[in-house]
DNA sequence: ACAGTTACTGCAAGCGCTTGTCATTCGCCC
DNA sequence: GGGCGAATGACAAGCGCTTGCAGTAACTGT
């Protein structure tokens, strides 16, 4: 059996409120006696009990991360990040994964609720009113959806869309389209809206392809689409459907970037090592991760903290998948 | 304020003991009275907290999921498995991250362990000795390595090796090279065992590279070591060192394969993509989550169940990489 | 009709810890 | 030397829940 707090008060011979303001308020006990009291804790491998002690004070010291889907390269870099920091706060972090699916979603944040200070939800898949009610059962922290009143860390997407249709647009591209993702994401919405005011204000066609589900396979899924509507231009919801009709698009006999310029979005690690190597939107995964923790225990800690929402730069990055518009 | 068993004995009229066993020993309760309890709990949005259950049962109905890098495309898959697999039997998972530290790995092990029923260390770096002095003070699953007494799921590393050194042989090298990850890893060791035993057996001669950090940035270090041994065949601790160690040596005007040919290890995504697509042994990774993860719940539930140890088959993947040895 | 079950349900202690309240002790001042 | 406040530490209630024990009522068989 692992040591008490009564046993560390045994040993020392003090009640064992004394033991426990050794640790949580050192300032209300003898520098001597807390002494003893750290002393006896190491001799005996006295961890305070997190559990107990939140049962008291309502602190739990641990935070949920929700994430879509762990296995799409895009979170990893934001788990570690989100992890990292939480963990230097010291805090620990239930990571789980929805597998894009918003009714696991909704029930993850309930289980999770009564075990952390708050959850951060990254790129949540359920509607904004659930959300509005799920923030009210428990401290919420957006990443990738903008929901009036909660605190959010968004990417600018509409900027970085805007860059990825004028890249093309200098290319010489004059038919575009943009193969979607999940219709439950807000980066989806707002890249959808971006790319189609864009296209619009320079006079060129953009087709919306979709929805597609946001892997390798979403994206094969989009390529007779694309050849179908003969556009010479497109941008992806994903790096990872990207590379999936970039692939597809091969195999059909369609050339990238000689016949079909083809941009994603992330920036995932994979796309550095394609041929051809992958344009994209960079995201700033790691930070945004950092800054949701941040604000969540800020949130935590002060409960009427303000809710501000913080919105990232993203960066066009022009690799090889994207060229000239062949002349028709 | 959520709910608390409190709140529904009092709407139900019973005590809270007949509530509590609504719940978690329903035959003991009448069923109308059981039925009227429920009713109330739904109403009320009660869900028992799980700490405080923790607190009297010593069952926290939480594990603790310990990997060397959650960036590294090796773990997401394991992760996502175990922490699907965890979900499916009602167990929420600490994720954390060590970064390649051993002593970050000892202070999680003991932060979590009053927290969790168990923790699944994953390619763990601190030593033996550490982990059998850990395995004291919680219960303990190994994944990628053995030790005595321990359970543990690893891989057919030296089956997979010694794979690997006959390709190599087939294709006709004689002078080949392992690249060396991480010392304390025992993937490392079988690996390094195995290839210079296989190498042996067949007379080949084989170099040994390293230790290198489990990165491109290793792999990369790793080229001008390949160049100045003469090797033609290399093999590499992981992918992610295949890949930064090919690419390197593209920059060196080596081509890979028909000068050096290289193989990795993990089959991780971005190995399906690079050009040449790697050649490399794949891992069952999701399978050593789940497996992991019942075995840890096994254990939990029956202190003295088996601490059977489990190894998975890894299997070759010959892709492009890998070529006919160059004349000399 | 009665002892012996059986089926529920209530009672209360206690899991490990925090914290408001109170009793002592001590140093210090006039 | 008496009085005062600060410093220190003990007490005990209580966080939300489980569980051994005991009480009650209805039911069984004879």
């Amino acid at each position: 059996m692992a040591a008490t707090i009564r046993d560390v008060a045994q040993v020392t011979g003090v009640h064992i409120s004394t033991v426990s303001r050794s640790f949580s308020a050192p300032h209300l006990v003898n520098e001597a006696t807390r002494g003893r009291v750290l002393a006896a804790a190491a001799r005996l491998g006295y961890r305070p009990n997190r559990a107990a002690r939140a049962l008291t004070t309502g602190r739990t010291y641990n935070i949920g991360l929700i994430v879509a889907n762990i296995a799409n390269p895009y979170f990893p870099p934001l788990i570690k990040a989100a992890q990292a920091h939480a963990r230097e706060r010291d805090y620990h972090v239930f990571v789980a994964d929805t597998d894009e699916d918003p009714a696991v979603e909704e029930e993850l944040v309930h289980a999770l609720a009564k075990q952390v200070d708050g959850v951060v939800l990254a790129s949540p898949r359920v509607g904004n009113r659930l959300i509005e009610q799920l923030a009210r059962s428990v401290t919420l922290v957006l990443v990738n959806r903008r929901v009036e009143g909660l605190p959010a860390v968004l990417m600018d997407m509409r900027g970085g869309t805007r860059q990825v249709i004028e890249h093309l647009a200098r290319l010489g591209h004059t038919r575009l389209a943009f193969a979607g993702g999940p219709p439950g994401a807000w980066t989806n919405r707002e890249m959808r809206r971006a790319a189609a005011a864009s296209a619009r204000a320079m006079g060129l066609t953009l087709e919306v392809l979709g929805p597609h589900h946001p892997t390798e396979n979403g994206g094969a899924a989009a390529a007779e689409e694309v050849v179908r509507t003969g556009a010479t231009g497109v941008t992806c919801y994903n790096d990872l459907m990207a590379l999936g009709l970039a692939e597809r698009l091969g195999e059909l006999g369609v050339r990238v970037p000689e016949d079909v310029s083809v941009v994603g979005v992330d920036d995932i690690s994979p796309s550095r090592h394609t041929r051809p190597k992958l344009t994209t939107l960079a995201m700033p995964t790691a930070a945004a991760g950092r800054l949701a923790v941040d604000m969540l225990l800020q949130l935590a800690g002060d409960p009427d903290a303000s809710n501000a929402t913080a919105t990232l730069d993203v960066a066009l990055v022009v690799r090889d998948s994207t060229g000239p518009a062949r002349r028709s």
